[in-house]
DNA sequence: GTTGAAATGCTGTGTAC
DNA sequence: GTACACAGCATTTCAAC
């Protein structure tokens, strides 16, 4: 009896669902039945199994920052000395302007993106929260200039 | 006659119907209005605006790369010579396994994440196409360890 | 912004194959 | 996996306020 599966098989069918999920989260299952030539019951079964696995995580709406005045997106690289990464790591998730953050190889080192209003925010957050942080050692910031392409996690 | 405004004012209760439409995007527009306060006529009028100015640009499935096989998740900053930094970006745009792409502040510098089902494939990636594409100087490459956070774009 | 109403379409569940 | 059926909801689009 095993629950926790790391790894699920998937088929064709599966991925045509994702994709189309992928394209558009509100479409009915309905349509979606149509689109890949299956019942309505089977898809609905298929999208289930695929989120009681955790291969669909959730379903989310996918927001342009800059139409509502949010106009700088920046990466940042993080190094922290070791004794300090998981307590560096969980103030950093804390703020709201840090939109993910991951661990990475390389000498501790946290790889970051943050939303920002201006660069005068930037600069007040990397000042006030940033630099005061414990054990952080060094950080390369770099500022988007432009979105060549941009699919969020999701391979074909 | 103003087509191409490219702020748009939004207010609390956009902002609410945001934060839940990213925490689960098929939610209804009954429940939706139920849960903002509105009637479900004016949640719909307002979830069709935000679309029609791009605050909403799709809505999404977030998908887990580990649960389907693809193991490993890598940032990549490439250095392109300025003279061929959009005919390299617009062929790594096309790659399957890259899944965002950026061009970042810094010497004609590309942001660039991918995903590969092993490490193997990221190094035939790298050695067959990456280094091989016109006017890259340098590639740094980091693999991802652990996710802190991931809310990809979206800022509360 | 609101409510109400009507037509249509979608979902969840059950049956049987 | 399919098909069919049925009840209950949801969506769309009106009109009237």
């Amino acid at each position: 009896m095993e629950e926790n599966i790391s790894h699920v098989q998937i088929d064709d069918i599966d991925r045509s669902i994702i994709q189309l999920l992928n394209k558009n989260a509100r479409i009915s299952y309905t349509d979606l039945a149509k689109e890949v030539g299956l019942s309505r019951v089977a898809v609905q079964a298929r999208i289930n199994a695929l989120m009681e696995h955790g291969v669909i995580e959730r379903f989310a709406a996918v927001i342009n920052p800059e139409k509502i005045g949010i106009h700088v997106s920046a990466f940042f690289n993080v190094e922290v000395s070791p004794a300090h990464l998981h307590e560096a790591a969980a103030l950093l998730a804390e703020e709201q302007v840090v939109t993910s953050l991951y661990h990475m190889t390389g000498p501790s080192k946290l790889h970051m993106h943050a939303l920002f209003i201006n660069h005068q925010e930037m600069e007040q957050f990397m000042k006030e929260k940033l630099y005061k942080m414990p054990g952080i050692t060094s950080v390369e910031c770099q500022v988007l200039i432009n979105r060549y392409k941009s699919r969020m996690g999701m391979r074909l």
